[in-house]
DNA sequence: CGGAGCGGGATTTTT
DNA sequence: TCCCGCTCCG
């Protein structure tokens, strides 16, 4: 019976009166919330409204009364989801819902209750959590013990292949035979054991044990399932297409049907957005539903209210291409809006510029730069984009994982060559003043603050007169003075030294880049990478009070979450995300759909690539748009790429084909479908896009692929062949032929620009070569600027083109265009 | 312990 | 191609 004056009362008050929650909803969301009993699976496509049902449906359980709080199982897969879904039921209920004990992620509520019946499982209830880092260390001690050749045996695959097993539920016995050979010769199930065991001895689990040693004890201690199984009286599961097979059985345990009667148990989920699959997930899960829970409803929410026609036509036709689907059509009450724009660039530094002026372009045109988002496919992308912006002075933020001149390391040095040039920053110094540790704790700095605030002077100026007194210990007297001491001779080195050089002095001797050296945590080497990168970037500026004058531009304009910004992410990081605006980029075959999504998973990992091209189109409400770069460089070489073959899969009456307005002209449809209209298919006699040409031959001759002969390899014929395709190409082309509006126009403008003479330049490393040639007004033995190479000193003219002596990158030939005088 | 020399790898990421 | 991580050696 619900608590008079706890939650569900509340919320049954706020319910009265026709339960004005159920009116908001539309009628398939209203039968998914009012669907209680059994089992229920929700195919909540993007943009449907799925949290609203989900909490929704919270509500509803406590507002009837048919459960108390604690009753009832919520479970999502990132703490963001299980944040928000409190939030909201709090909401609606009234208030934040701290009566809600099982609300949370598979992991968190695993732990919760593997610590009430740690000894059950040979743990005690204070057992740690190893993460990956401890996980990979306690395998290489476990290899070296048995006298496995860690060289041939990487810890690491071990590691994989656990997390593997940990994943499908796999118990060291339960690992199939065949399974384990695959490492050190057939040795793989022994160290599995050795592993679990050496992580008993050590009262430690794993991630993947959370939900393994829960498994366990439910199968092992019926009485400990069955009290679980009576205590939750509905079972909720958020991003069910996200399950891997260990949460499948989980789930299934808790929920399985009692006396013949099915528990009330109901799966949110999209099977169009299951993207995790290379880590364990397992869309089955949801294809299976009804077979796992017979009699089960299962409630389609079609009804999108984000994006807008066009948008969505093309998101759909192509999820459409995949087969391992359970269906669903997605229609929108909207306007058609705009069509989606499918624009070439020459390179991604190209893709880069011209998405950068596109965006200027809509902010001048009042865009806020918080509803614009640019989506990648993995996150090497991200930098040339960061790199660009920068420069442009527009704001941006990096989700999932810190901007760079925001991350600790790079703000750390920053803080050093900040004191150095203005000796009166006492933020910085106090950021850096024990960073390395130099035994300067909270004490010394209480000591220089105490001194700075009576003598009215800077932190630089106290730790001075400080180390004359013998207010501080020796040791830190010590320590403050050899500081000291090396901030003077930083600021002279300052006056002879180039600046970039200073700085690595000046991570050197600080003991910085030291102390990262032997930091052994995982991110260490990326950090030390970021300060080569720092230092690198330094060279593009004349000195180090340009240099840092251009950071705390960009710092300030991005300092802080309120600051309008451009989010850049990776497609994985932008799911369950909205905006008016999203850049899709590199859409080149090889990237995206990722060659080794292909390669290793073959048809599956083909459809998962689709997946996330499908959830990157309806992050967009407005305006979606497609970019691809006919080169880019890969593994450091400049390779030609071809257009994803996801291009091909839009239906062409709801797009538009673009060309990037930067400095080279675009390279085109490289051997896509989008040249056969006819329009300009002979007009291309560019070299990059006949090699695009042989490229796709090539791959579709040899089966699919840019490596050479790696084996199992994914032969793209089914697909090509895909009668699918087939129609959207016919569509394709009659669509072009119909549509004297829009599409011409923009074909006209791509051939015009085409016909016009200009051949696509030759782009490396921002030198060009064979633009149109012109009179400079360069002169030999100018001063000149370079965004990529910074100064230097023209040695030559020919034409448009300088050969310059830079200073830091030497000599290079450049357009003239591409230099300012400095 | 640190630097040179080498081989292998090079997506996506939450807990 | 480039970068990491490991090994080997001084």
């Amino acid at each position: 019976m619900p608590i008079p004056g706890g939650i569900a009362e509340r919320a049954r008050a706020a319910a009265t009166g026709g339960s004005q929650y159920l009116n908001d909803l539309n009628p398939e969301q209203r039968e998914a919330v009012e669907a209680l009993d059994g089992a229920v699976l929700v195919l909540a496509g993007a943009g449907t409204g799925k949290t609203r049902v989900l909490t929704t449906r919270i509500a509803h359980i406590l507002s009837l009364g048919r459960a108390r709080p604690s009753e009832i199982l919520a479970v999502t897969f990132t703490n963001k989801a299980a944040r928000e879904m409190k939030e909201r039921v709090g909401h609606m209920v009234g208030q934040i819902v701290e009566g809600m004990p099982w609300l949370g992620t598979f992991h968190a509520i695993g732990v919760k209750i593997l610590r009430r019946h740690a000894e059950m499982v040979g743990l005690k209830p204070d057992f740690t959590i190893l993460d990956v880092d401890d996980q990979i260390r306690l395998i290489k001690q476990i290899l070296d013990a048995e006298g496995i050749d860690e060289k041939r045996w990487p810890a690491r695959v071990l590691a994989m292949l656990i997390d593997g097993w940990k994943n499908r539920g796999l118990t060291p016995t339960q690992v199939p035979a065949g399974e384990g050979a695959s490492f050190a010769n057939g040795k793989g199930r022994k160290l599995y054991a050795a592993f679990q065991e050496r992580l008993k001895t050590l009262n430690a689990a794993d991630f993947g044990d959370l939900l393994l040693e829960n498994i366990r004890l439910f199968r092992e201690q019926p009485e400990v399932l069955a009290q679980y199984q009576q205590r939750f009286k509905f079972i909720l599961v958020d991003e069910y297409q996200d399950t891997n097979v260990a949460q499948y059985l989980w789930l299934r345990l808790l929920g399985q049907s009692q006396g013949g009667v099915q528990k009330n148990i109901c799966c949110v989920g999209d099977d169009d957005q299951s993207i995790y699959g290379w880590r364990g997930a397992e869309v089955d899960n949801i294809l299976r539903f009804d077979h796992d829970f017979p009699g089960a409803k299962v409630v389609r929410l079609e009804r999108n209210y984000r994006s807008t026609g066009h948008i969505l036509a093309c998101a759909s036709q192509l999820i459409a291409h995949n087969q391992g689907r359970l269906g669903k059509t997605l229609r929108t009450e909207d306007v058609l809006g705009e069509k989606v724009q499918v624009t070439s660039a020459w390179d991604s530094e190209e893709e880069a510029r011209s998405i950068g002026d596109e965006i200027e372009e809509a902010q001048r045109g009042g865009h806020k730069l918080e509803q614009i988002a640019i989506l990648v496919r993995a996150s090497f992308q991200m930098r040339e984009f960061e790199d660009r912006f920068v420069t442009l002075g527009l704001p941006y933020r990096v989700i999932g994982g810190p901007r760079f001149y925001e991350r600790a390391e790079i703000r750390d040095a920053l803080a050093y060559l900040r004191v150095i040039h203005s000796p009166t920053d006492d933020l910085a110094f106090e950021r850096i003043v024990n960073v390395p540790k130099r035994g300067l704790g909270d004490a010394s700095l209480q000591c220089l603050h105490d001194h700075a605030r009576k003598k009215r002077v800077s932190l630089t100026e106290a730790a001075r007169a400080v180390v004359e007194t013998d207010e501080l210990k020796p040791k830190a007297r010590g320590a403050l003075r050899d500081l000291n001491a090396s901030f003077v001779r930083w600021r002279k080195l300052n006056e002879t030294l180039p600046h970039n050089e200073l700085a690595e002095v000046v991570l050197d001797e600080s003991g910085y880049t030291d102390m990262w050296q032997k930091d052994r945590s995982a991110d260490a080497a990326g950090r030390l990478e970021n300060l080569k990168e720092l230092v690198r970037s330094m060279q593009d500026f004349e000195n180090l009070a340009g240099f840092l004058e251009h950071i705390s531009l960009v710092m300030d304009t991005d300092k802080g979450e309120g600051v309008d910004s451009v989010s850049i992410m990776t497609l994985h990081a932008a799911k369950g995300l909205e905006f008016d605006t999203v850049f899709l980029t590199g859409w080149e075959e090889g990237l995206f759909p990722h060659q080794r999504a292909l390669d290793d998973q073959g048809r599956a990992g083909l459809e998962e690539e689709r997946r996330l091209a499908h959830v990157g189109i309806t992050r967009a409400r407005k305006h979606a748009r497609i970019y691809f770069a006919t080169n880019r460089r890969i593994h450091g070489m400049w390779t030609t790429t071809v257009p994803s073959r996801f291009l091909d899969e839009l239906p062409e009456a709801h797009v538009e084909v673009k060309e990037a307005q930067g400095a080279f002209g675009g390279a085109g449809y490289g051997g896509s479908r989008f040249d056969e209209t006819g329009a300009f298919g002979s007009s291309y006699t560019t070299p990059g896009w006949q090699r695009a040409q042989r490229n796709k031959q090539d791959i579709a001759s040899r089966g699919g692929g840019f490596g050479e002969n790696s084996a199992p390899r994914y032969v793209p014929d089914g697909v090509l062949d895909d009668p699918g395709v087939d129609e959207a190409g016919a569509a394709f082309a009659e669509g072009s032929g119909g549509q004297a509006g829009q599409k011409p126009d923009s074909l006209a403008r791509h051939s015009a620009k085409r016909g016009g003479g200009r051949r696509s330049p030759v782009t490396i490393e921002g030198e060009l070569v064979g633009k149109s040639t012109g009179v400079s007004s360069f002169a030999v033995g100018d001063r000149v600027f370079h965004q990529k190479f910074g100064n230097g000193n023209v040695a030559a003219v020919d034409g448009n083109k300088l050969t310059i002596a830079f200073d830091h990158a030497g000599e290079k030939r450049v357009v003239d265009s591409f230099v300012e005088r400095a």
